[in-house]
RNA sequence: GUGGAUGUAGCUCAGUUGGUUAGAGCACCAGAUUGUGAUUCUGGGGGUCGCGGGUUCAAGUCCCGUUAUCCACCCCA
């Protein structure tokens, strides 16, 4: 087999400089929306045990069915062999999604018992073992939030009023829109799941017109049914009890007032019982964010409440509540909305470019030049040198492509005196300065940076 | 995992019914009265035609496999 290229791998992409101006404003946004209402980043492992996603996620969900990348661990040379079963339960998954590793790190960190009233956010990368598609990559960033600690309605209502404000940050308009369920308590769940069951069990006697999924899913997870996009089955679901019919009284009053909270957002709220988040650890709330004028592909952002996970986790009893936002999608739906405007990304832009250009006409000047453009960084200014070791015709060139403010000529002339050129790219007008003299200079030109 | 489309220079693409040394624009590099940014002009570097195999006197062009990308499904961020 001859060399094939090398190539990033599949539902990868490298970000290159360019690329990272949008990727920068979207972290610094999320940073920004997030501390502002007492958020604090917290960083764990991209991977960790898989029983920790099996567990947290649920053996049936699609992720930890068929979407993680698990590696094993090493074993001793002389260790028993391990089953397909303990071998699994013995490997490491690089992490899917980010709330299962906040709420084991909250565990682990004794919070539950200890502080259990924490805000906290994450941003990075996740990794699923999918087919890639539009908006849908093997490894992709999220930002998210999780608030611990509070069974009140009002948690709810600030973790959507923070993802809302990170879109609105970004510039997405008026249209935004919250779409909310509840997924009820554990015993509303129970209570829903008999209902169902009862409900279906005769559609699957004998010779079924379900879908294989369905009836896969009819023994493993009864509620996902309900989401089956196949048109018979839709068409079957139609008047399946609903959960809010079952749903006790503490659960209802947790929506209704939630709901009510929402009213404050600068934004439409919708009721949207076809939201049943993939993910066994959720209850009660379930939202999504979605900005309609994108048409199918308008979800940008998902999350609920998950009241149970930490107990689950091994900790004491703690609800809480969370987010997730895709970065991939985001992305995407910035391009088609012509987003952000470049005066968002100006600063970022600035920040990064050279203020100082050194040119060295010949050959005698480079390591003088090298040296002026080294005290000047240390100074704090951005400097930039010629290392091709190309003509000084060719470095003004690329100080003006690089729309570089100064550049600053040293040649044999200049050098004699002890002097530099200082030229102003904007004014084109230049002046010879002595070198003791420079820094000043510059402090003037820079606004005494 | 299933189905469909695509893959020629860093980028956007040409490339006739298979026929000699595979092209253009942009980008990059150098030069145009001996130390200076635009435009223009001249010249230059860069391609195992995704990879492997087959058919043929001859393959970028036809066939098979493979890989990657894109699109749809599943699901999701």
């Amino acid at each position: 087999m001859a060399s094939a290229p090398f190539q990033n791998p599949r539902g990868t992409r490298d970000q290159l400089p360019e690329d990272l101006l949008l990727i920068h404003h979207l972290e610094r946004v999320a940073h920004e929306v997030a501390s502002a209402a007492g958020y604090e980043e917290v960083r764990t492992p991209f991977f960790e045990e898989t029983r920790l996603f099996m567990r947290s996620l649920g053996d049936t969900s699609d992720v930890v069915e068929k979407e993680m990348f698990t590696v094993p661990r090493r074993q001793a040379d002389d260790a028993p062999e391990l089953s397909a079963a303990e071998a699994l339960a013995n490997s490491y998954t690089f992490r899917p999604e980010g709330t299962a590793s906040c709420a084991r790190a909250y565990v682990q960190a004794g919070c539950a018992a200890n502080a259990p009233a924490q805000k906290w956010y994450y941003l990075g990368p996740m990794f699923r073992y999918e087919r890639p598609q539009k908006g849908r990559e093997r490894q992709f960033t999220q930002f998210g939030i999780e608030a611990f600690g509070s069974q009140s309605p009002l948690v709810d209502a600030e973790v959507i009023a923070v993802a809302l404000r990170f879109f609105q940050r970004l510039g997405f308009g008026p249209e935004l829109e919250v779409r909310v369920n509840s997924m009820g308590d554990p015993a509303d769940r129970a209570a829903w799941s008999s209902a169902l069951r009862e409900f279906f069990a005769p559609q699957f006697e004998g010779v079924s017109e379900r879908c294989a999924d369905c009836q896969a899913r009819f023994e493993r997870n009864i509620f996902r049914l309900l989401d089956c996009k196949v048109p018979r089955c839709v068409e079957l679901n139609q008047g399946a009890p609903d959960l809010f019919a079952v749903m006790g009284e503490e659960g209802r009053e947790h929506h209704q007032r939630m709901c009510e909270a929402l009213q404050q957002l600068q934004a439409t709220v919708t009721e949207d019982r076809s939201i049943v988040r993939g993910l066994d650890y959720y209850s009660r709330t379930v939202f999504e964010i979605h900005y309609p004028p994108l048409g199918a592909r308008s979800a940008l952002c998902g999350g609920g409440r998950y009241d149970g996970l930490v107990e689950e986790m091994g900790g004491r009893h703690t609800p809480a509540m969370g987010f997730s936002i895709g970065f991939t999608p985001t992305e995407l739906a910035l391009a088609e909305l012509q987003l952000p405007v470049a005066e968002d990304l100006e600063d970022l832009r600035q920040a990064r470019k050279a203020q100082i250009y050194v040119v060295a006409m010949t050959a005698e000047d480079r390591l003088p030049a090298m040296s002026l453009a080294a005290q000047l960084r240390e100074q704090g200014w951005r400097v930039l040198s010629d290392l091709r070791e190309r003509s000084g015709k060719a470095q003004l060139k690329e100080a003006a492509k690089l729309d570089v403010p100064i550049t600053l000529i040293l040649g044999p002339d200049e050098r004699e005196k002890d002097h530099v050129k200082l030229r102003d790219m904007g004014a084109k007008e230049e002046q010879d300065l002595a070198q003791e003299k420079l820094v000043e200079h510059l402090r003037a030109f820079f606004g005494g940076a």
